[in-house]
RNA sequence: GGCCCCAUCGUCUAGCCCGGUCUAGGACACCACCCUUUCACGGUGGGGACAGGGGUUCGAAUCCCCUUGGGGUCACCA
């Protein structure tokens, strides 16, 4: 039990390996608003579905929690953060603790057992909505079944569950974001709280749970808004006290599509379509695997297969996890800076901060009723603000990072101080920390591997008077000169030959070399591009462009 | 469909609770121009919203009602 007046809030997901956006800002602020009282944040699983059966990798998202800055008081032990008294943390460990309280309620005639079968009550429900009406179950078959009966039934071993008896009467929400709101009496009819298996269902454990752990403000989304009723009822029912409530607008895609893992299948498999691709790209998707995938468009790929096929494709995928926006290259900061203002703001005009802001600034009347469509453009834009305006060092520091796990094979066809070199140069024009792996893989291929785009060539080398290649023909014997392989070095012969040559337009020259070296008319600037390269790719890149367009 | 909630630029939002200071502010996006060795950055300027209709009031984005629209929820998932 916490200390008397003590915060606590709580973020309570099921087990995943990810964590999704929605979830990230629902404990980013359950965070903030505790932190920033004084209080305590604290970490439950909520693993009573055995479907959702949890593996190794079901902790995955502790790790994406980590990452952005947000850490736990009580929860699961994960690099520093959580154990603490009120534990276990897993529901599924505590089903001797519902099963107290469980019976408790079916002996104070509060709860009872009932043994309809899946089909029965499907078919109830499919005849409610026939005729139109909504519908709500009937329990009065098993509240008047005989305690002889019932323990009989049980005896025998027939599946049961064992249902609420909800009270009858209007039930009022009350909320600190969305206000009050009255059920009208009948709208909860009798739930289950223990599942045939002798689990509890989510209302069940959650009410129970919050109370043993002291939980005094509950901040979730607000999908959950009406299954507020229902633990207010189990709440009154145990004589439990009720904690605050608030409930957070949703978070949708921008086309108002709820944002799904699935969006992420749709891409690829609207790219393969597009691209006539018959084979699955070599390492990506097991034959069997793309198959059926491309057979069935409710079967996803896993993280790691849609990873690879969009790196294999080349296109982008839709950001959904927070691990996402890692790979992509966004900042943490960035991410719960922009999380915060979806559904959230400091007011005064105020929109770039951090997460000490955040703590000390978060409360719940300034919390938006509305939900909001998520704008990945916008974040784009907070994000490129961040890196530019952040240390050179800093960028370099972090690209390193970012490279050595992202993007491994890059890291290595480049020298320490080529790749410092390469970031440096690419500090000012990144807006992600991926920007520069996506944009210069010409770098990392061979000087006769990398392909020369055919319209870049045609505009840059082959047409013009003098044309490019003339360029290049005239510059190459000028570059062979050159002593030092630097970017000052080179400007030093180059410009000179632009101001002769070109009429003092650099773009002359410069596009024509880009092209000749990159393949491409996107690069660093040209003098830091070639000094990255070093001489012996440069004037190879150069020769190999002549001889291929002169 | 029943029930609940919501409604300001394309998007995120400020303003609303305590009506006048709002010819509605900011940010992202967009358009134009400028800068420029590509890309990006940056600079300057611009277009852009109170969903509609009734009330209340001297006066409404702000209060009330209706309509419309959007969302949530109606599981032995959470």
């Amino acid at each position: 039990m916490s200390t008397a007046g003590t915060i606590v809030t709580r973020f309570a997901p099921s087990p995943s390996g990810h964590l999704h956006v929605g979830g990230a800002r629902t404990a980013l602020f359950c965070w903030a608003y505790a932190k920033g009282r004084g209080g305590k944040f604290l970490l439950r699983i909520e693993d009573t579905d055995q479907k959702r059966s949890s593996d190794a990798a079901s902790l995955g998202f502790l790790k994406d929690l980590k990452w952005l800055g947000i850490d736990w008081d009580e929860g699961p032990a994960f690099e520093g953060c959580g154990g603490g008294p009120n534990g276990p943390y897993f529901q599924s460990e505590r089903v001797d603790t519902y099963n107290r309280y469980l019976t408790q309620l079916v002996d104070a005639g509060k709860a009872y057992y009932a043994f309809d079968t899946a089909e029965e009550l499907e078919r109830k429900r499919a005849a409610a909505k026939a005729a139109g009406v909504a519908y709500r179950y009937d329990g009065s078959e098993s509240i008047a079944r005989p305690k002889v009966e019932v323990e009989r039934l049980l005896a025998e071993g027939r599946p049961a569950v064992i249902r609420f008896r909800t009270p009858v009467g209007p039930i009022t929400i009350k909320d600190e974001i969305l206000g009050e709101a009255t059920l009208p009496a009948g709208e909860v009819d009798d739930f289950v709280i223990r599942k045939a298996d002798g689990f509890p269902t989510y209302h069940f454990a959650v009410v129970i749970d919050d109370e043993l752990m002291g939980v005094t403000h509950v901040l979730r989304a607000q999908e959950h808004f009406n299954n507020t009723a229902k633990h207010m009822v189990l709440q009154d029912a145990l004589g439990f006290r009720r904690p605050t409530y608030g409930h957070l607008p949703l978070i949708f895609n921008p086309d108002g599509s709820k944002m799904s893992k699935r969006d992420k299948d749709k891409v690829l498999r609207k790219t393969v379509t597009e691209r006539k691709l018959a084979e699955p790209p070599a390492g990506t998707v097991g034959a069997e695997r793309w198959k059926a995938w491309l057979a069935d468009k409710n079967t996803q790929l896993d993280y790691e297969e849609a990873n690879r096929l969009a790196t294999a494709l080349d296109v982008p995928l839709p950001e959904i996890n927070v691990d996402d926006f890692r790979r992509s290259g966004y900042l943490p900061e960035v991410v719960c800076n922009f999380l915060a203002l979806n559904g959230w703001s400091p007011g005064e005009n105020r929109e770039k901060f951090d997460n000490a802001f955040l703590r000390g600034a978060f409360d719940l009347s300034r919390v938006v009723k509305t939900p909001a469509k998520f704008d990945r453009v916008k974040l784009l834009s907070f994000d490129c603000d961040a890196i530019t305006s952040m240390p050179r060092e800093r960028f370099v520091a972090l690209a390193r990072a970012h490279g050595e796990v992202f993007h491994p094979e890059f890291m290595r066809k480049l020298t320490p101080s080529q790749f410092e070199a390469l970031a440096g140069a690419s500090h000012e024009r990144s807006k992600t920390l991926d920007d520069m792996f996506r944009g210069n893989r010409f770098l990392v291929l061979g000087d006769e591997a990398f392909a020369y785009d055919a319209k870049a060539a045609e505009k840059n080398l082959k047409t013009g008077e003098p044309s490019g290649v003339a360029h290049l023909r005239a510059l190459r014997p000028l570059l062979a000169e050159v002593k030092a392989w630097e970017a000052g070095a080179l400007e030093a012969a180059i410009k000179p030959y632009a101001d002769a040559n070109a009429g003092g337009q650099l773009g002359k020259v410069a596009q024509p070399l880009r092209v000749a070296v990159s393949g491409g008319t996107v690069s660093p600037p040209i003098f830091d591009t070639l000094a990255i390269l070093g001489r012996e790719s440069s004037l190879a890149r150069i020769d190999r462009a002549v001889k291929t367009f002169g």
